[in-house]
DNA sequence: GGCGCTGGATCGGAAATAACGATGCACTGC
DNA sequence: GCAGTGCATCGTTATTTCCGATCCAGCGCC
């Protein structure tokens, strides 16, 4: 394929001024340039596509009617691919490919979501739930546009928003004898069973917290779910650490729960928004980020 | 600026090949060549297609996968372009534009058209029947690409393809005194009433036909349709002359007629197929050419 | 942690292409 | 005729494209 956009362009524009001079004119160029173009486009395809008038300009020969027809309609579909293109940056519809931390998505997108369906009806949101690890990889991979989750060993590549920190805390079945204080000690934790969340990162974050106080944790029970793990403590099975308060201190299985801070200092976990470090964000993106930045210090 | 097929090209080999590198070796160019188009698009569109992978490549963005897909639309559509272009001069498919001298027409075209239909069934013919003057306009301006008419005071920028010469002969009614020869003489002709074929060009041949002897003829009555005037001359309204002779010597109304040649030396006419000197005729319109050629000898 | 490898970005010169003004040329219209 | 119109051609200039060479950042392999 050798003609150019352009050359389509000059084609119909003679066509429709039925002279190339006009053409030339209405196109700011000159008429040597659009009179070649109409010569390449003819010797390409075999064809002529007009006949020249002395003195009066030229006409469409058959051929030549069908082809500008031809020629029009692409070059209509080639303005929708402009248009289609601006639309991706500038505009605030279409798709937004969202990445979220699988713990940290039934707690604080089903809001966001709302919002920002109620904000900008034609944002359709592609969620992508899961680990660190597959977040990652999606971000770098380009799956995703952004995505939310724990600043938990994120690749310098990729680019951190904060927006909330979260303090880890102790969740004992309510009837647990270290329940009745207002706070709990990792050296009483320690003694007890621990039901670890196991996931990518979270899992070494959890038992580091033991180690930095030259503790170790007795991990009892391993899950990837978060509820799961609720479920489990509520069930009597051990204690956890979570980031995460859901509004409600009863798991699925209908057993009460407490929720106690830490005596001790430990490390708190940051939530943030991440995207490629190189990336231009699209307006989407960006009306994403800002919706955060308002919605994410309301809840939890 | 404008974006470029080109470049879209480029861009969708890229996306094809998940590298820059490997997308210019399949196109057989170089890898800034496509880097610098990637960039191009790009800036222009101010998204960014493709995440850079040092050492390993690239990768779409949500905005490039779907600009990706978008432009790749685009390119199926020009490729479609091109061939739409080859069948328009190379195929014998599609439409062909002629033009036909009106009492040409009934006598010729039926048979020729049920020729063409049997050799190239999907050649469509888009008939335009007119006279002289119509029809060269036509042929100059490009709306039909030949036409089959007199060799009458065509414009020198048509070309002319003989396909046959007709000798004048007069029509008279079958009870006629003249009608009892052989033929008739132009000097006894002009002491008739003549019903003039009163077309363009044709008008003015007819008249010549009397005026080159010496003679004037008495016109009586002027149409421009041939099926009327064989029907005045049947009604016994006077002679006329005439070129094609229909295989039926029964004028419309049910009266008959006969056909004789006459005496003295008058020019013929040719009847061509023309068509602009300059235009290179189409593949379709060679066939009817050729099918025109082996054709008009058979009748009349 | 060094070190070669891969693969995209950048640079500068060369080649190709596009743009332009001037001019030629064929026909029109008076 | 004779001026006017409008497309084609030419030669020059400006711009873009192309390419090899080089740079540079991260990857993976000791």
């Amino acid at each position: 394929m050798q003609y150019t956009l352009r050359q389509l362009a000059y084609l119909v524009a003679v066509a429709d001024h039925g002279s190339v001079t006009a053409a030339a004119n209405a196109l700011y160029t000159s008429q040597p340039g659009i009179s070649s173009a109409i010569s390449q486009l003819e010797d390409q395809f075999g064809l002529q596509f007009f006949i020249r008038h002395h003195a009066k300009g030229v006409s469409l020969t058959p051929a030549g009617q069908s082809f500008v027809a031809a020629a029009r309609n692409l070059l209509a579909h080639a303005e929708e691919l402009s248009q289609h293109a601006t639309d991706l940056s500038q505009s605030l519809r279409g798709k937004l490919e969202l990445g979220c931390f699988s713990t940290i998505a039934p707690i604080f997108l089903p809001r966001l979501m709302a919002q920002l369906r109620s904000d900008y009806p034609d944002i359709a949101v592609q969620l992508r739930e899961g680990d660190t690890e597959q977040l990652q990889r999606s971000l770098l991979s380009g799956e995703t546009e952004l995505a939310l989750l724990y600043d938990l060993d994120l690749s310098p590549q990729l680019f951190r928003h904060k927006l909330r920190t979260q303090q880890p805390y102790a969740v004992l079945p309510a009837n647990h004898p270290l329940a009745r204080a207002g706070a709990v000690s990792l050296i009483d934790l320690a003694e007890e069973p621990m039901v670890l969340l196991d996931l990518p990162h979270s899992r070494e974050y959890f038992l580091s917290v033991f180690r930095q106080h030259g503790l170790e944790a007795r991990v009892a029970h391993r899950t990837v779910s978060f509820e799961m793990a609720r479920g489990l403590v509520a069930a009597g099975c051990g204690f956890a650490l979570l980031h995460l308060k859901p509004n409600t201190a009863v798991s699925y299985a209908g057993d009460p729960l407490v929720y106690l801070p830490i005596v001790e200092d430990v490390p708190s976990l940051d939530i943030v928004l991440a995207w490629p470090a190189e990336l231009r964000l699209t307006r989407r993106a960006e009306a994403f980020v800002t919706l955060c930045e308002r919605g994410m210090g309301l809840l939890g």
